[in-house]
RNA sequence: GGGAGUUUAGCUCAGCUGGUUCAGAGCAUCUGCCUUACAAGCAGAGGGUCGGCGGUUCGAAUCCGUCAACUCCCACCA
């Protein structure tokens, strides 16, 4: 039995519950067909946001799908330790408690990281729960574990003894927050307001000055030229080999002339600073200039140059304007904005460092990666994201991998004590090959050093669909054969770069095929004014609070009915309503079921024999729809048919035919049908709306223990009957058309009406049992001819007539049947425009003008039967 | 600077290869109903020159051109 009020509250945790406890969420492989999800790990100190909850009811819906498809779906969770923004947490967090991560050795912080992962770690996982997720618990994986650690070691080893990884000095993105490079990937460009500096750099021996302009007063300090533009005439009279003295510090620096600089900008002339400039960097190398790298690791200046020392780099700016005015030196200040480069993790500005950073060299991975998107091997959904990722993987750059933080997996690079290095997987195997390289048998761990530095996490992540499998360490074993490729990847499309191309390159190079058939995009959730949502502005709802105030299942529908494939999805509360509202509406409905009785005498009435069989064929129809939306994944279109599928024609309709009178009882072939009918839409909506659906099939019949509808099989579709369905339409508009009198006239549902109809082949007699129930009629009767004295409407051709006594208000019926005849006129004008047209008649397709004739005809017939009406009423 | 996308009702969006009264859905709004499943509901109604202009066609929301606005990605000229 069930209860009067619909508590989403209460159903939903018993309901986890009972699917853990029988492990319904767990996958072994077997001889099904395997359907397989991994998760976007989290990050493992991250709390559930809106984006998680769009992209997990996605996951989820998909999940739940396959397994009532018969298939054996599997969903891997797990998390990811995101080195750098883990690691600035930690540092925060010790900084809060007086500890200082400088004062730490390696060993000491990272058992402080490894106790605030135990702590925080995992949370985000237990919130995933509360959505109804049916993640495969059992299968958890962490991109730090032993297994997946050692998988990270394993493919570094093997990338770099394939000569793919290297090390050198280059110009990286320098992060002097967390003291680490970036990757390109991991900055994010921003408009900021800053100013031009137009700079005096005087002409060594003379008295003329060249005006320099920069956004980085600062860089002075590390000047080695200027440089001019050849063809620019402004500064043709400088002799070649002339040099100039940076202001303040003194260095005299040569002009170099170079086409690189634009004449148009700023004075013409450019300072050059190879060690603090990308585009500096360039030129250094190619005139041979020496490169001053005037900056501490944290951001500060240092001593190279003497001036400064200590002082950081924006309060240096300053106080480099104020010497500057002081010394004359400086001609101008300007307003400017630029765009500048800010870390992902730590929202400092970036300084560009040159550094010495392993490199992986991605030209050769990126091959197979672009070709099996771009012919649909693996599929993108929606496609336009195919040219997004074509453009980046033809212009791919190697990648920086190492990172100057402490929380992630250690280089396995070992220095020698006489300098080189050895890469291996384990310490003894780096002491052989150290032994080999240096000649020298006696070498032990101790005199090798191991690199400091960690791998970027997306060398571990983008292992993920392998390595939750083991299928790095152990290629051959049962799990990844089974599950891999997996199905789709359901993510968003901002790490469309950092993460999905990169999955792609290592499913090509570590098993030889693609890593997950398709990606499907999410877009990003936005508040309804179309605002990102942020911590700052405070719009963010807390996905947890929402889900105790409207259930989980409302929750999941709110995202469904926002999300569309890559739109950014407009997240307004209303819909988590609406959600609630639709869970409680199916409450109600299997409450009015449940409280029927079943009379075993009663035969079938002929409206519910039409219900049933009308009902059967909508279903059938529905069914066939969605599935047809699910292959082209659109998924929240699917769930709207559903949604008016329960709504509108089930509840709408057919309840409402089939419905017995009070405390009267219900024919027993009817309600075994109805049964039947609710039993297949519990488990149409399961996907989406898990807990209500499991709560009401759990009840609809006795089940056995450990039973649920998570393996209650998809309804399949049938064959429809089109004709059917287009009869009962008619049916529909003749209740529509009796309900429109009960308004118009106010009369009330209780009180009995006759309805007379002039018979014609659009009158649905072997249905009319519906309308006589549906419009509460005393009777439903024939006639000859037309009854001036009553409420009339039309359906398509047939005439229908609600007798009024005398009640009936000519002046307005009049005015009523004019207004239609005007319309109906201007239709048929507009069709006989088209049947005039002899181009149209000879070059339109046969059916389309046949279509045509027909419109013709029936307006015709109608405006027959309404001009006759109009007579008949004078 | 390069590229992609979007523009249809008050809001969020469907509308596939041009042709069923093709201008739709949900929400919101308005009107009337507390009718023994559900007011978290029921029954109705209103609302759009399909961004502008031009073209192709018998026929354009749909194809082409152009202009405008917005969004995103890439690049990063100091």
């Amino acid at each position: 039995m069930v209860a009067d009020k619909y508590t989403p509250q209460e159903i939903e945790s018993k309901w986890y519950e009972y699917w853990i406890e029988n492990k319904l969420f767990h996958s072994e492989p077997d001889a099904r067909e395997a359907y397989t999800i991994v998760i976007p790990p989290p990050n493992v100190t991250g709390v559930l946001h809106m984006g998680h909850m769009l992209n997990n009811t996605l996951q989820d819906v998909l999940m739940r799908r396959a397994r009532q498809q018969g298939k054996n779906a599997c969903w891997v969770p797990g998390t990811d330790h995101a080195s750098i923004a883990t690691e600035a947490k930690v540092v925060a967090k010790l900084a809060a408690e007086g500890i200082n991560k400088a004062d730490l050795t390696r060993e000491e912080f990272l058992k402080h990281a490894w106790e605030w992962k135990e702590k925080h770690g995992g949370i985000i996982l237990q919130q995933l729960r509360k959505l109804g997720a049916s993640c495969d618990w059992d299968r958890t994986c962490f991109t730090m574990d032993e297994p997946r650690t050692e998988s990270v070691i394993k493919t570094f080893v093997d990338l770099y003894n394939k000569g793919k990884i290297y090390r050198g000095v280059r110009m990286v993105n320098w992060d002097p927050a967390a003291k680490t490079a970036l990757s390109d990937e991991e900055v994010i460009y921003k408009q900021s307001q800053g100013k031009l500096y137009y700079l005096r750099y005087m002409i060594e021996g003379s008295d003329r000055y060249l005006v320099v302009a920069t956004t980085r007063p600062e860089t002075i300090l590390g000047d080695t030229a200027v440089c001019l533009n050849p063809n620019d005439e402004r500064y043709a009279d400088i002799p070649a080999g002339a040099r100039v003295i940076v202001p303040l510090v003194g260095r005299s620096i040569p002009i170099i002339r170079d086409e690189y600089v634009d004449i148009e900008f700023g004075t013409g002339a450019l300072k050059v600073t190879p060690a603090h400039d990308v585009n500096d960097y360039m030129l250094g190398e190619k005139y041979n200039l020496p490169s001053i790298d005037i900056f501490n690791d944290d951001g500060t200046i240092n001593d190279k140059v003497g001036m400064y020392v200590g002082v950081d780099r924006f309060e240096c700016r300053k106080l480099i304007e104020v010497e500057l005015q002081e010394a004359g030196l400086m001609e101008k200040v300007e307003a400017y904005t630029n765009n500048v480069g800010y870390s992902e993790r730590t929202g400092v500005a970036i300084e560009p460092k040159l550094s010495m950073q392993w490199f992986l060299s991605m030209q050769e991975l990126a091959e197979p990666a672009t070709k099996a998107v771009m012919e649909d091997v693996i599929k993108f959904i929606p496609a336009k994201y195919k040219n997004t990722y074509r453009h980046w993987m033809e212009n791919i750059k190697d990648r920086c991998i190492s990172r100057q933080l402490w929380w992630g997996q250690r280089i396995p690079a070992y220095y020698l004590p006489e300098g080189g290095y050895v890469i291996a997987e384990t310490a003894e195997q780096a002491v052989e090959l150290a032994r080999q390289k240096s000649g020298n048998a006696e070498l032990q761990l101790a005199d090798l050093r191991q690199d400091e530095d960690v791998l970027d996490t997306w060398f571990s992540s983008w292992l993920w669909p392998i390595s939750v499998f083991d299928g790095i360490r152990n290629p051959e074993n049962e799990d990844i054969k089974y599950y891999y490729p997996t199905s789709d990847l359901i993510t968003g499309p901002d790490i469309i770069f950092f993460w999905v191309a990169r999955m792609i390159m290592a499913g090509y190079e570590y098993r030889g095929e693609m890593p997950f058939k398709n990606v499907y995009f999410t877009g990003i959730v936005r508040d309804k004014l179309g605002r990102k949502m942020s911590k700052q502005l405070g719009n963010s709802p807390d996905p947890l609070d929402l889900i105790a105030k409207y259930g989980a299942d409302g929750m999941r529908v709110a995202m469904m009915l926002s999300s569309s494939a890559g739109n950014d999805v407009m997240f307004d509360e209303a819909l988590c309503e609406q959600g609630r509202n639709f869970g409680n509406k199916i409450w109600n409905a299997y409450r009015l079921l449940s409280s029927w009785s079943v009379s075993e005498e009663l035969k079938q009435s002929d409206n519910n024999r039409v219900a049933v069989e009308w009902f059967k064929h909508t279903l059938s129809k529905a069914i066939a729809e969605v599935d047809d939306m699910f292959a082209s994944y659109r998924i929240s279109e699917a769930f709207m048919r559903i949604y008016k599928l329960f709504w509108d024609d089930f509840s709408g309709w057919y309840l409402e035919i089939v419905k017995p009178a009070y405390q009267q009882p219900i024919d027993a072939a009817t309600m075994a049908a109805t049964r039947n009918f609710f039993d297949m839409l519990m488990r149409l909506i399961h996907s989406f709306m898990p807990f209500v659906t499991e709560e009401i099939w759990q009840d609809l019949a006795p089940r056995a223990a450990g039973e649920s509808i998570m393996y209650a099989p998809m309804p399949k579709a049938e064959e429809v009957d089109e004709q059917m369905l287009q009869r009962f339409t008619l049916v529909m508009e003749a209740v529509t058309g009796v309900r429109n009198v009960r308004k118009q006239k106010n009369i009330p549902q209780k009180q009995a009406l006759t309805l007379n109809y002039i018979a014609d082949e659009n009158y649905p007699a072997e249905m009319a049992a519906v309308i006589v129930k549906m419009c509460n009629l005393e009777s439903i009767e024939a006639i000859t001819e037309k009854d001036p004295t009553a409420e009339a409407f039309i359906v398509k051709t047939t005439q229908y007539f609600v007798p009024m006594g005398d009640q009936i208000d000519k002046d307005a019926e009049l005015k009523k049947l004019a207004d239609e005849l005007t319309y109906l006129e201007g239709f048929l004008a507009s069709v006989m425009k088209k049947l005039s047209n002899e181009r149209f008649v000879s070059s339109a397709p046969e059916k389309v003008v046949a279509n045509e004739r027909a419109k013709q005809s029936d307006a015709e017939a109608k405006i027959a039967a309404i001009k006759e009406r109009m007579e008949a009423l004078k």
